[in-house]
DNA sequence: CGATTTTGCGAAAACGTTTTCGATTTTTTA
DNA sequence: TAAAAAATCGAAAACGTTTTCGCAAAATCG
């Protein structure tokens, strides 16, 4: 039951190994009847090509790589449902990583990823990144690269990302109209862009409605928990208990918050109107069901890796790739956790 | 910015190429002079080893593979990053794939996998599995082998596991020594071992302490769902109203049930006792929080994985390995579903 | 100082495939 | 029927590494 190679079925069929593969290949210099004669022996025999062997001569290895801050996450366990669904379909394996947020794991991954060779590379960045040098280079060693959600602007590749400045205006806009007065915001650690642009959003809504911005009232979470939901959740109301409506960074803090205001006897909707973001399967399902931002996963995945398979072929031809950047839709859902 | 090759670092230093490979592999039968000369201009030369002919040469990938039922799942992503985090720092890479509960798939990618030369494999059943050739087949070709949570007691590989039906033996004796006299199961599919485990457990508990088991109110679940939950608990509430206990074979079907009697007026814990499996992080801060049985994930990744590699190891000694199986300890956690 | 051992290096095969190029044979055309 | 074209095949190089084996030079020994 040893494995069966190329040599072996040319040496039973008293032919080069040369024609055998030309022959499993439909090359044109290859009569029917030994293509026909080929094909039947191997079917028999039960021949793999050796993937190794393939690899080193055709310099792909038909796998991508994927780098993710964190795995039990879900809305990152949609992204890569997506993108392994989309990936097996092309006929590409996914290798994944993840880099607890933490940069310096992040850039000894991407090196794992280059020494392995795989043939591109999926990232969402880490909340600690800020340096992005690691990433320039994979570009200049012209390895296709695609970042999707937690991006870096200044690296020029493409980008698969929501609007999360528009998004994050969206739902603050909906606090407003529904007659919130004075409106917090749990914003995510300082770095990410993301982060950074809801809440942008979030002001600019405050700005351009006429909603003076008050900097005390947006508290910075940096694990983005359940339990930090609670947590400020109760520091709010002990420090600003004018607030009548809060937009939250994320579904499974604006959860917990919706628990910590329970405790203190706080009303959701009532006394509080909150937001969340990125629709977690969970927020329609919690009493009350939390009105948020619906952010595609699966979809982000799947574009991705599409994004991703485009740029892969082009190097194939040595074609140039002009990065590209794609938004994808977001809408509000409305529960609820609003008025 | 091409890449660097030995024979490159050969031609530079005048040296032959087998030299240079030596150098960089510490063989004894080089001089320190050449040794040090060689691994400074490798190093100056960014010279990094191509993955696919020392694959070819070596016959081995430092890759593993990894099907899973579904990765948008708390359980099974606690799982992988336990998986991935043991794996990486032995110098593995794993390579994911997803079966979505389906055996036509699960045996596609098998051969994927195997077609791809990874070194071993982990996986954990789809629940529409019942025919095992395709993982006896994998043995019998010696790729290491381990299977997790979701087993087939028949194949003849390496399992770690959780004892699914004493933990269900002990959730249900808790019902009963807390009270509860008529106790209703939700189990899951038919095929899948753990769902057969558990009900067993469930059954043999309630024979062993005098409770006669009543078919009718064993509810077989199939998607296993939030919405599941809510619909068999109404079910059940109209069925057999005198129930005043329940098992169930997951958290979030548990956290649905909760929230369907909470709809029909029926009080948890007060009118029914719930106790739920796999202490899903959820299950601790919602109201009521759950009773439920700990299964650790994260641990069982780390363990499967840790077994493969030491099978892997073994293989590439020529040593018999044989099967073994881990039971990993589960515990009840006590909390307010339950009087 | 000659014989033996040790040290350091290189040639070459091997891993299994793909693909170019030339050679031979067969078929078609003039 | 001779020349040209097409069809069919095989030899061989290449991909980049690892490792065995042999050889020469240096070091050690008697």
């Amino acid at each position: 039951m040893k494995t069966v190679t190329l040599k072996q079925i040319a040496e039973i069929l008293k032919i080069s190994v040369s024609t055998v593969s030309k022959a499993l290949k439909d090359y044109p210099d290859v009569s029917n009847k030994t293509r026909r004669l080929v094909k039947e022996t191997a079917e028999l025999m039960n021949y793999k090509p050796n993937a190794f062997a393939v690899n080193l001569r055709t310099k792909e290895s038909k796998t991508i790589g994927l780098i993710i801050p964190e795995v039990v996450h879900h809305f990152f366990s949609s992204v890569i449902k997506g993108i392994i669904a989309k990936a097996e379909k092309k006929g590409y394996l996914v290798i994944i990583l993840q880099s607890n947020e933490s940069y310096e794991l992040e850039k000894k991954q991407l090196d794992l990823l280059l020494s392995k060779r795989v043939d591109g590379i999926l990232i969402s960045l880490a909340n600690e990144t800020s340096d992005f040098k690691h990433l320039s280079d994979i570009i200049f060693q012209e390895v296709p690269l695609v970042m999707f959600d937690k991006i870096a602007k200044i690296v020029n590749c493409s980008k698969v990302i929501i609007n999360d400045r528009k998004a994050a205006y969206t739902a603050t806009k909906y606090l407003i109209d529904s007659g919130c007065k004075r409106i917090a915001h749990f914003r995510g650690p300082l770095l990410p862009q993301n982060s950074i642009d809801r809440f942008l959003g979030y002001k600019s809504a405050l700005i351009d409605n006429g909603i003076i911005y008050d900097s005390s009232l947006v508290y910075i979470l940096e694990e983005m928990s359940f339990d930090e939901g609670v947590h400020f959740a109760k520091q709010l109301n002990k420090e600003h208990n004018d607030v009548d409506g809060l937009f939250i960074n994320t579904d499974l803090v604006a959860i917990g918050a919706i628990a910590g205001f329970n405790k203190c006897g706080v009303k959701v909707p009532e006394d509080i109107s909150i937001v969340g973001f990125s629709n977690w399967f969970m927020s329609s399902v919690i009493s009350p069901s939390l009105t948020t931002i619906n952010q595609p996963g699966y979809e982000m995945g799947k574009i991705a890796f599409k994004q991703l398979y485009k740029e892969m072929l082009k190097l194939k031809k040595n074609k140039e790739v002009t990065p590209k950047i794609i938004e994808l839709e977001t809408e509000l859902v409305i529960r609820e956790s609003t008025r």
